[in-house]
DNA sequence: ACGTAACCGAGACGGTACGTCATGTCTTTCC
DNA sequence: GGAAAGACATGACGTACCGTCTCGGTTACGT
């Protein structure tokens, strides 16, 4: 006997897309103690049970829509243009700025500082995106060791601009973190000058 | 005539020592979510009106709280060893990373992140640490606008492995970044070699 | 078309009778301040939130919990034995002074004194025992008007003895009180002297 | 040796009688409930402590509250009036009935049902009201038992009206109840007819 | 006149109950 | 068997009073 594939009825796609729509739209307007499982299935119109069934965490949810959402709005995320460093940088911290997006980023920053099991969805989440940056670095002459450190650099700014918001994220500074690395890069390779001193001599 | 300063029962010193020390606790013990006002006050053996009474958050609290460490344990942060960018790092680097500071520094975070209010919280409290830094960086030959781009990557890389947790925060790092820095000074004051073109052109 | 008469899990009805029989339980063993609805939830172990949904305050729980339990004591209220006058009465006055009974009359009573909302609740309990014993006198020759104030003489009785508590509530005054009242209506109906003289008459 | 007698500051009784008016104003103005120590204090423009220091309980404010309201406002209660019954329930009645005195009787009663050591406060309370009726029923010509159990139906009319609040106390009511009275006096002493049988017989 | 003891107001303290909200689970009915 | 509706126990929220405990300041004796 063939073992039935599946029995009942499948996952409602309409749902799942209007959960992670409620989830997005409501990051945008309130605050993020405010999105609220019980908001979410308020907004989305759907059952709560439906998202507990299909989805573990809040953060969960806020994770799968903030990729949906990266996934819908930018388009060609490896393509040709990312052969140059500088553009990469000025779509990531633009990108990243934008009211749409912003307020994605923060949230799930929020909920990993809170929630150790999101911890490492963001874990994960930023890992990619460093990855990115890292094959981009090493085309660029780096060495491993030395692209993991930059690209932590340039994910740093941008997030520590994104958590105190004390200044903008804009293609000026994409251009001068660009330079920076490509600084760094070059004196890696041949050091300018004496080192600096150890602490503590003269 | 001056009207009368103060009737009544003076605040108790020891109720608030508790609520913070309850607070420092509860931070390292848990996870921030379970770091409620009914936790505290439980912890702190405090009536829970009393913490309303004194402060008109969860996010005050602990600020006010990581003050309270902060200036019984790090008793001189401006002394002369900040004078040297590398061991002013590595304090900051360790130092932020102890199991007993990075709870604390996470928790200020997540609270900004959901707390408009809490924000600018954060702000001030990472203007003034930007400040010290700035100040160095000066004395060690950089222009103003380059040094408040330098303590951004210096504290954007400092709160990214915070947040992201994937790498660690140690002495080599914060030589590495020194060692960054003050290669960037340098190749402000005199440019390597041709920068590069702008993107799009040939 | 008819919208659909219910969605979702119905209403527990153990949990109903959990409350209700917690209210009498503590209205027994406690104070009428010490029934808090903290308590009843405690005592009925069943969600706080639970009692919020169905029932709009305290008095009502109350209320609703003397009902089921005269309900449940009082098998027969409409029964042959009403006919007889002196038979309800005995009945009325000896179930309200038990030891069982009292307590939760006099705590209504208490409420209804302290509590507007309460007073009503109080307001509509008496007029349903009120409309029995007029029906009783009614059948007795009683005219509607003397059956109204009849009853309040009857059950201001009752709630006297139950208030101050100086005299018991026994058989023996219900028979007083049936011959009174019994009394009443036959004065009602023919004046035994000249009270106020009928014109005309020697 | 003799012990001192008095040393310190005397009790103020401009704050006993601003204690007392805020409570009378409060009673009439609020609900019961709403008559909180708080309340009184404030109103009273009184230390809360100053309440506690002069009084064991609410309670106890409300009576005494109560007696000292009756004194200033009831200057001759037992004049040529009660020779004459009608009188005398009229007044009784219409006095207990008014807006001034209403929220005092049923604030007494409201306390005496929940705290047991002012039941007895009540009971002696209502026990010299009763005694006066006694003593002018008796006067009517009705026995000492008989005037004992009168005396419980009027005041008992009395009370279930506070309490319940169905129906006014008014000259009319005082009427009838006299004329009651007097019908229940005659009827002592020359009955009517034959009694009921008992219950149960056939 | 001066000490000292008790009173006064104000108000902080640890508690407890309030009524509301969100959580994660369970149950019912419809599709 | 998925989905919406909604009841369930739980537990934190922020507020109001409770009764107690300081406080400075104010009387009003007794020396």
């Amino acid at each position: 006997m063939v073992s039935r594939p599946h029995t009942g009825r499948r996952r409602n796609e309409a749902a799942r897309r209007a959960v992670l729509a409620a989830t997005i739209s409501l990051l945008r307007r309130s605050e993020m103690k405010d999105v609220t499982i019980e908001a979410i299935a308020r907004e989305a119109r759907v059952g709560r049970q439906t998202i507990y069934r299909w989805w573990p965490s809040r953060a969960v949810i806020v994770l799968e829509a903030a990729e949906d959402y990266a996934e819908a709005t930018v388009p060609d995320p490896g393509g040709a243009a990312t052969d140059d460093l500088r553009t990469f940088l000025r779509a990531t911290y633009v990108g990243a700025a934008s009211d749409r997006t912003a307020p994605i980023l923060r949230a799930i920053a929020a909920e990993a500082l809170v929630d150790t099991q999101f911890a490492d969805v963001l874990h994960r989440f930023t890992a990619a995106r460093r990855a990115v940056l890292r094959s981009i670095l090493q085309r660029h002459g780096a060495s491993p060791e030395l692209s993991e450190y930059l690209s932590d650099v340039t994910y740093g700014l941008l997030w520590y601009r994104l958590l105190v918001g004390h200044a903008a994220l804009d293609e000026t500074l994409a251009d001068t973190t660009a330079a920076l690395v490509v600084e760094a890069i070059e004196a890696d390779r041949e050091p300018r000058l004496a080192r600096m001193p150890e602490p503590g001599l003269p």
